[in-house]
DNA sequence: AACCTGACTTCGG
DNA sequence: TCCGAAGCCAGGT
């Protein structure tokens, strides 16, 4: 398994309702300091490999994309899983962090 | 092989 | 608790 392959396996395993941080997946992945790689694959495979890439966040506990470049989506697919956003637009890490 | 990019993380002030 | 600087990874050019 490369490391890659280990990231797409993980991504997909990130159940519903849960999110999960880039650095968390790294990791996971056995690279702690390679969420910036995790970075990379969603952008070269979230298309083709149906990944839930909407459960990735930031270790801040909130959504990293821009307005206008993904970052409704994001909020509104999580929030059609139940995630909750605060007027900050984080989520409640302790509450909806995935604990594999 | 060097350099750049990208939805990051961590630590000090 | 918030902001900036520095560190790190994989792939493409």
């Amino acid at each position: 398994m490369t490391f890659s392959e280990q990231i797409i396996s993980i991504i997909k395993r990130i159940p519903r309702g849960k999110v999960a941080t880039y650095g968390q997946i790294a990791a996971l992945a056995g690279n702690p300091r390679g969420a910036r790689a995790v970075i990379w694959l969603l952008h070269s495979s979230s298309g083709k490999e149906k990944l839930p890439w909407h459960r990735v966040i930031n270790g801040k506990g909130q959504i990293s994309l821009k307005p206008g470049q993904g970052y409704e989506e994001q909020r509104v697919m999580l929030e059609s899983e139940g995630v909750e956003f605060d007027l900050y637009g984080r989520v409640d890490m302790e509450r909806y962090r995935w604990k594999p």
